[in-house]
DNA sequence: CCCTGATTCGC
DNA sequence: GCGAATCAGG
């Protein structure tokens, strides 16, 4: 991939946005992290947060970097697209919003908290609320929850990996089947290399047999009904 | 381990 | 100019 107008204007704003690298570099796609930073160097975006920046003093100090050999080879292919399929940008979804928990039922013991008095002013169609130029509603009922509880999404899909959560790392051997309401992955880590958990490599992959032999099991991913 | 961004330097 | 390799902090 090259680093076509359009590409550079959407680093520019994801990097601006606040991205980090990775999620640029997968939102784009066809290039490494190490690419999006090199590239948003050298356009002049700059600094934000390093973890390893942080302090300017401590420096001239370590040894640099003596050798660097390497045998360019090409290690950036292109990791198989299989079932992690760039879904539609579920860009707001970048860090899922921390589900907080019910405030109605929480503060439910003890609550001294002073439900704010509207002032309305008046009704108008469609139940909105007039308000006077000097009700500028107060700045914010800020939420008091006097404890918060861990809220788990749902007993159920906890636990589950999820298209979302698939990654290159991590075992896209899918549980169930697709449109089921339990569909899942196995969100193991892979074997390096491989799209798969050692588990399921073992089974993706099978020793070709000489022809003729009777093998029972072959069922792979979406092969047959119930396996797993 | 995982993640970050920064830098280097062969291509 | 590009980006893999490497470094280094969290």
């Amino acid at each position: 991939m090259s680093w076509t107008d359009e590409r550079i204007d959407q680093l520019k704003a994801m990097w601006e946005k606040g991205m980090t690298a990775s999620q640029i570099a997968e939102e784009l796609g066809g290039v490494s992290r190490n690419a999006v930073i090199g590239k948003a160097h050298r356009l002049g975006l700059q600094s934000r947060p390093s973890p390893v920046k942080a302090n300017e003093a401590a420096r001239v100090k370590k040894a640099p970097a003596p050798k660097r050999p390497e045998t360019h080879a090409a290690a950036a292919v292109d990791a198989p697209r299989d079932a992690a399929p760039t879904a539609p940008p579920a860009a707001a979804v970048a860090r899922p919003a921390p589900p907080v928990a019910a405030a109605s039922e929480v503060a439910a013991d003890d609550a001294p908290v002073a439900p704010p008095p509207p002032r309305i002013v008046s009704v108008g169609p469609g139940g909105f609320l007039r308000q006077g130029p000097g009700d500028q509603q107060a700045p914010i009922p800020p939420a008091p929850p006097r404890r918060l509880v861990p809220a788990k999404p749902s007993a159920e899909i906890a636990d589950k990996t999820s298209l979302l959560d698939l990654t290159e790392r991590i075992c896209k051997w899918p549980i169930g089947h697709p449109g089921e309401p339990d569909f899942h992955f196995c969100g193991d880590k892979v074997n390096p290399g491989f799209p798969y958990c050692v588990d399921h490599c073992g089974r993706a992959y099978q020793a070709q047999l000489p022809r003729g032999t009777r093998r029972p099991p072959p069922p792979l991913p979406f092969g047959g009904p119930r396996v797993r």
